[in-house]
DNA sequence: ACCTGAACACCGTTCAAGT
DNA sequence: ACCTGAACACCGTTCAAGT
């Protein structure tokens, strides 16, 4: 890469964290290109979606998640690692208004530059919730999808003004559904 | 209302409908004046925000969920009654692609021409989980809008194609989640 | 009283022309 | 090799001018 072509590269990634930290991930690309002071085609050229754009913003939450989820793995409570994950997720989709809708669109989308960091995020969760089945401590009838689908929903509910202040609570009552399996008592 | 008006009123909802059921809440409103062959500023004039037209197509479906509510308060099985509730509430969103969205907006803001029938709505599953709780059949900590949010996210989920075919299920553990009482066996 | 559609202020995306 | 921005095809919304 040329080096004014590099210039501009990291002055939009700059500026695109800005404008989707405050717009969210909908936010006018247009608008990012004139207060980075670049042509739109400058924009395109360097991000030719508007995933892509989103990946190289959000790749570093999204590998922050991963290795946390690795070392979750690794830890003692099964149960107590899965809602950890939960957090994390809830947490890191917060960050940006609109972040769980593009990543849900993704999922179902091989071809988005986000694909790739969902379909590990969902594998991280898969893991963790495998172990904790395996150790009789979440219910067996749910998958890695539905763990997503559930803290996807959590996170949807963050993003809605009149639901946010709810959604800790929410996450409690939605984890032990995924926790509860016959014999353990209700936390 | 003149007898010109009402026709393009009458028409107007009828292309309303025909096009919200096709592209969802944030279909196109010039596509709709399009198509019934009338000026925008017509469109504007009997429908003047987005939320006025949805509260017209939708004003039916409004009121058979809640008629249905009532006729369930009545019901003998305060828990069965509160599912087919979440039951009725998910079907009816998922007639219309964005509706959930919609209507989670409106809540917040008084002035939407929604904002009614959501008030109603979330009414009338408070009444339900009320009714619930005091024969001991839901959990004490969840209020009528922790119960609306969780339907509202089941109904998110519902919108999602990657998610949609999970989401019969994850009502099931939802719906367990809230009834689950202490005492109370699995389902 | 009601209807019309031009006008305004925005989008996303492409691509010919420039350096 | 890269950048620019006009061009195209859309929006939502308002409002002066017409019937």
């Amino acid at each position: 890469m040329r080096s004014d072509a590099k210039k501009n590269y990291d002055l939009l990634l700059e500026i695109g964290r800005e404008v989707v930290a405050e717009q969210g991930t909908e936010a006018s690309l247009r608008d990012v290109a004139r207060r980075a002071g670049v042509g739109i085609g400058t924009l395109y050229r360097h991000f030719p979606t508007r995933e892509a754009l989103l990946e190289a913003v959000l790749r570093e939450g999204f590998d922050q998640v991963t290795v946390r989820a690795a070392e979750l793995e690794k830890s003692g409570s099964a149960d107590e690692a899965l809602v950890s994950w939960l957090r994390d997720m809830v947490a890191l989709t917060h960050r940006h208004r609109g972040l769980i809708a593009s990543m849900t669109a993704a999922i179902a989308d091989e071809d988005s530059a986000l694909h790739a960091s969902c379909v590990m995020l969902r594998g991280s969760g898969a893991r963790l919730l495998a172990r904790a089945q395996e150790k009789g401590r979440a219910r067996r009838d749910i998958d890695g999808t539905d763990l997503l689908a559930l803290v996807s929903a959590l996170a949807w509910l963050n993003d809605q003004p009149s639901f946010a202040a709810r959604v800790d609570h929410l996450l409690d009552v939605i984890a032990n559904a995924v926790l509860a399996v016959p014999g353990r008592a209700e936390v």
